[in-house]
DNA sequence: AAACCTCGTTTCCAATAGTGAACAAGGACA
DNA sequence: TGTCCTTGTTCACTATTGGAAACGAGGTTT
């Protein structure tokens, strides 16, 4: 009768890993979208091919609809998965936090050929990692291997004139005011070619979880 | 017979948002992972209470699983939905791109409270999104509401002096050099307080998809 | 090589999902 | 009030899924 009938299966199941089975309302999930977007059953049918009374069954946990039905859900309603899994929208979204870094006032890691400060090192759980160079390298010999991390980044040149030697591509030249944005796997080294070391602002996204 | 057999379905489905249907090879996916673990089909079977020639047929797109049958696979094989349905594990690193912008070639995107420079319009799928604002707003008054989006923001001052109203904390002062780091979903705006427009670099997360 | 495993596929049937039509239950309109 | 019209639910029926058992292909043991 009910959409979860499991009989025996349960038993089995049991050897599973989650004994809950997460009830996972997708059928109020449904309903709430529609009614968000205004939508009657009939729009929705135009909408996914499926008919009106499959939706209201579904709607009301009264089937379990079929993944290829579930398909037909998400790209006519112009959701994806996640969103529409994701029961409660409480993204416990951290927020409000705030961290100042005065002129000067970051935390400093010297290199021989660098000399980093790091920006915002107050917080902790950020998906951006913010800092400026101080490039005091003059030839590209001086790197023994190229630069290499996961993720993005992205550079201005704030004072003095830079050379970006990249692991695919010719040497690039950069002066005061330009910036790069380059995925920062590809090896990658930074010497100054002004009189002065040449100063730049980095943003390198975080080695994330997605992988 | 296919699981994706849509007849006439298909023309509705033409309202909807993608033309294209994604195959989404979900039998592909669960034989992977089957195999990358060394489970037989009675394994599973055992771990997910479905039957083994439901398994199989799963497998080979012979059906297409109900969502309750989906359930039981993703809680049974220890996954969780997005990674069965991101179909390669091959997360195509996208790596060996960039995007240089010279200074002052970026897109201009003027407002009446500042005037945007998006810097590395190029590229297409970035974690990051830099840009250089000039800030005309001589007043908080100026604002209607706060600006506030998904994600983080990175932010220094390049020229002038600005300062920064934020909804939870008391409006802070920064001046050239200085740089800032924090939520954006928090509110918040930018005025100069210098005689000239200033001048400050954001780089800004994107709303990304792990939600 | 015959008997016996194990694994994946296939077959057949019962259970259930998906559909169109019929059915209330409101609203709008005359 | 009575006649539409629209909306969501229920019904009767067909299409499809899911399960137990049969099957076929290797492999192992004897």
């Amino acid at each position: 009768m009910t959409a979860t009938t499991d009989q025996g299966a349960a038993l089995r199941i049991a050897a599973g890993r989650k004994p809950f089975v997460e009830p996972l309302r997708l059928g109020e999930r449904v309903k709430e979208i529609r009614l968000a977007n205004q939508w009657t059953l009939e729009d929705v049918s135009q909408r996914t091919g499926l008919a009106r009374s499959t939706l209201s069954k579904i709607e009301n946990d009264q089937i379990s609809p079929t993944f290829s039905a579930v398909q037909k859900l998400i790209d006519g309603l112009g959701i994806d998965l996640p969103q529409l899994l994701s029961p409660p929208k409480v993204q416990t979204r951290t927020m409000g936090r705030r961290d100042l870094t005065r002129r000067g006032h970051g935390e400093l890691h010297p290199t021989p050929t660098y000399e980093h400060e790091l920006l915002s090192c107050e917080l902790a759980q950020k998906r951006m990692i913010p800092f400026k160079t101080i490039v005091r390298a003059r030839a590209f010999e001086e790197f023994t291997e190229w630069v290499r991390h996961d993720g993005e980044e992205f550079l201005m040149v704030l004072e003095g004139e830079i050379r970006l030697y990249t692991e695919y591509y010719e040497p690039l030249s950069l002066s005061d005011g330009d910036s790069i944005y380059f995925d920062s796997a590809m090896g990658h080294a930074l010497v100054s070619t002004s009189e002065a070391d040449a100063v730049v602002l980095s943003v390198c996204t975080r080695g994330d979880g997605t992988s």
